[in-house]
RNA sequence: GCCUGGGUGGCUCAAUGGUAGAGCAGCGGAUUUGUAAUCCGCAGGUUAAGGGUUCGAGUCCCUUCCCAGGCUCCA
């Protein structure tokens, strides 16, 4: 029999018959390599491990360490999940079920009935039976048409829905689950090669999810899962997705008195004191930013005629998104974007390319109707306020503009500890306005802006919007949840449908390009990421309130005051503690306020003319003079911070 | 918008179809305390809203509103 042979990642190289299974490659490496297998690669093609090889090739195995390894034991799962639906609901009919990115999986089901928790812990006891019996796990290869004779036996029409996509002739994979009564399902794979390789499961919850997730297909029942190899791993998953809920912003906006909601405004933040001084200091913020980087604020109407938004093209393909009023019979819309109107105000009258580019930046209450069914929390609202802004320059300014505008993101977005950030260049979509020469050179002007900084970016190609390319950033928070927060969008519509000009050295008109662009997005979003991110414990120039003075007996409130009156006279946000409580349960009190700094006072503080700081978790700092305390946090406090 | 599950004092939750309750927060009083919660008392409700069934509804039925988790990371 002719040999081929093998390569590794390593650089080594194993020789075998030809037709050797992947299982027998794995176990020549090792006995534990051949256990830890779940799939491999050969020559970056993902495989299951009952692959024969044919003829030389790179061979990687893939294990649990491996995010594609990963990805096939959860796919996996999902199939077990499926075969146990089935063995206890034989009606149910099956569809898809992938794994998911951030390590969930899940499977769609078409049945009567909707899974209730005690259902799905019946499922999720089955699926552990499944696994004990350790089933052989087979892929068959068949003729889409052997395929579709298999499944309308079976009784699938899903499974018949998806084989009819497939051209005709092509050869399809049926991955077979070896029982006493086998489980068959139509699946691209690859898989495990047994049922027994997965370890721990648990069904989270089970929801509705339409068919292909378009609302004009039928509603299906969709149930999502999890798997580890070990318990330990799963407690440690749960336990993430516990902490995650303790820091929910939801429950810290009320436990930190900061925002509130009322059925008179569905999904309309009310912000409280505290709330609101999160929101103008992230204003602030950025107007700090702004006197750096060249903007200029301004201030547009929040209702106007719908005759602009007629011009913008906002009332084709946007209207059912917005509000309107109408009075002494005029309609008026309440603005969703602030675009069109700088738009407007640049075109109110004639520029010369000296003046380019003019920077417009609108804290400007936007209003969009939102679905009922998709607002949450800040996350998604219907009224709020972006850190907007529009530049109009000339093309040939758009590197600078696009590379300018990264470094102020990156200044603030490092402030809040966002150091992994994820850049997305978006280029031109099937469907677009605008030359392909325009779209080349904005393509590449964005892309050389991002290399001069530096830094790491995908191409996301033809994902572009209609009207022009866009970067998008995103970061990660402390529980490495991935947020989209940032974006600079080209536009080459808007100036052509305001007919935007400014006149250039040769005295003729010509067309300015249009940059949408926003660091936070939305504020009101970014302060739902931000609450979570820090667990709303905020740094201390964000913090509502910096320090709470805390007599320890009502003798010192008096010396807890002066104290106070000096830290204010710093710029500082104070308050006292004068309240007849206990020492004790003051501390608790501003701990559970995530108070950044407590100041206890007693009759040897007030002798000394000190305090005894404790920063928030219980750090003892100290007893050091007031003025001592001023100079140590002044840095943490000092506004604007960049 | 659609599916599922919810909605009981400010918050967290009780209450077989049979008198709506507790803890925390609030308010009043006592206590004046040295690093995560002192004691006593008081007040607080048209059970989301409206309709129906019933001798009787927080509980069962209908409608509306609101909230939560979802709604193609593809066989």
């Amino acid at each position: 029999m002719a040999s081929i042979t093998v390569s590794l990642p390593d650089g080594s190289a194993l020789s075998f018959d030809r037709g050797v299974a992947l299982t027998t490659v794995a176990a020549a490496i090792g006995p534990r390599l051949a256990q830890a297998a779940l799939a491999a690669k050969v020559d970056g093609q993902l495989v299951g491990l009952d692959t024969v090889l044919e003829r030389s090739a790179a061979v990687t195995f893939l294990t649990w360490r491996d995010a594609e390894g990963k990805l096939v034991y959860r796919h996996s799962t999902a199939h077990i999940l499926a075969q146990a639906v089935q063995r206890l609901l034989p009606e149910v009919k099956v569809t898809i079920g992938p794994a998911l990115e951030d390590g969930r999986f899940y499977y769609d089901f078409d049945t009567p009935q909707p899974f209730t928790p005690e259902v799905l812990a019946q499922i999720e006891d089955e699926m552990r039976r499944i696994i004990a019996e350790d089933q052989p796990i087979e892929r068959l290869k068949c003729s889409r048409d052997e395929a579709r004779a298999m499944f309308t036996e079976l009784g699938e029409p899903y499974k018949i829905e998806l084989l009819d996509a497939i051209p005709e002739g092509e050869t399809v994979s049926v991955y077979l689950n070896q029982a006493a009564t086998p489980w068959r399902d139509l699946c691209r794979g690859p898989h495990v090669p047994s049922t027994g390789r997965i370890g721990q499961v648990k069904l989270l919850t089970s929801s509705g999810a339409y068919w292909r997730g378009d609302s004009n297909n039928k509603m299906l029942q969709r149930i999502y899962g999890i798997s580890f190899p070990d318990a330990k791993e799963l407690n440690e998953w749960l336990r993430l997705r516990e902490e995650a809920e303790k820091r929910d912003h939801r429950k810290l906006g009320r436990e930190l008195d900061l925002f509130w909601f009322h059925d008179v405004a569905p999904a309309s933040p009310f912000f409280f004191p505290a709330g609101a001084h999160l929101y103008t200091k992230l204003v602030d913020l950025i107007r700090a930013q702004y006197g750096k980087y060249g903007y200029d604020e301004v201030i547009t109407p929040q209702v106007m005629d719908v005759s602009l938004w007629q011009t913008s093209g906002h009332m084709d393909n946007y209207a059912e998104n917005m509000y309107f009023v109408e009075l002494d019979g005029q309609q008026y819309a309440v603005k969703p974007m602030n675009c069109p109107a700088h738009c407007l105000m640049y075109g109110s009258r004639l520029h010369s390319y000296r003046e380019l580019p003019v920077r417009y930046a609108d804290f400007g209450r936007l209003h969009r109707y939102e679905a009922s069914g998709v607002t949450a929390g800040l996350t998604r609202v219907r009224s709020f306020c972006q850190d907007d802004a529009h530049i109009f320059c000339r093309a040939d300014q758009i590197e600078a503009e696009v590379g300018a505008f990264i470094d102020m993101l990156l200044e603030v977005y490092q402030l809040f500890g966002f150091s992994d950030v994820h850049i997305d260049l978006s280029t031109r979509p099937a469907k677009a306005v605008g030359t392909a020469a325009e779209w080349t050179e904005a393509e590449q002007r964005l892309d050389q802006a991002l290399r001069a900084r530096g830094v790491e970016f995908t191409v996301a190609a033809g994902e572009g919007a209609f009207y022009g390319p866009k970067i998008d950033f995103m970061v990660s928070d402390a529980l490495h949840r991935r947020h989209q927060l940032g974006t600079c969008q080209l536009d080459f519509q808007l100036p052509q449908r305001f007919d935007l000009a400014y006149i250039d050295a040769a005295d003729q008109r010509q067309r300015p390009v249009m940059v949408h662009r926003a660091l936070l997005g939305s504020l009101e979003r970014f302060l739902g990421i931000l609450i979570e991110h820090t667990a709303g414990a905020f740094p201390l120039w964000l913090a509502p309130e910096q320090v709470r003075v805390i007599p320890v007996g009502e003798r010192f409130t008096e010396y807890a005051q002066s104290v106070a009156t000096q830290l204010r006279a710093a710029g500082l946000r104070v308050t006292v503690d004068a309240s007849a409580e206990r020492m004790q349960a003051k501390i608790a009190l501003a701990e559970a306020k995530k108070v950044p700094f407590m100041l206890v006072c007693g009759g040897r503080e007030a002798e000394a003319g000190t305090v005894a700081v404790r920063a928030r978790g219980m750090i003892d700092r100290g007893v050091v003079p007031v003025a001592g305390f001023l100079a140590e946090i002044a840095p943490a406090a000092q506004f604007p911070p960049l």
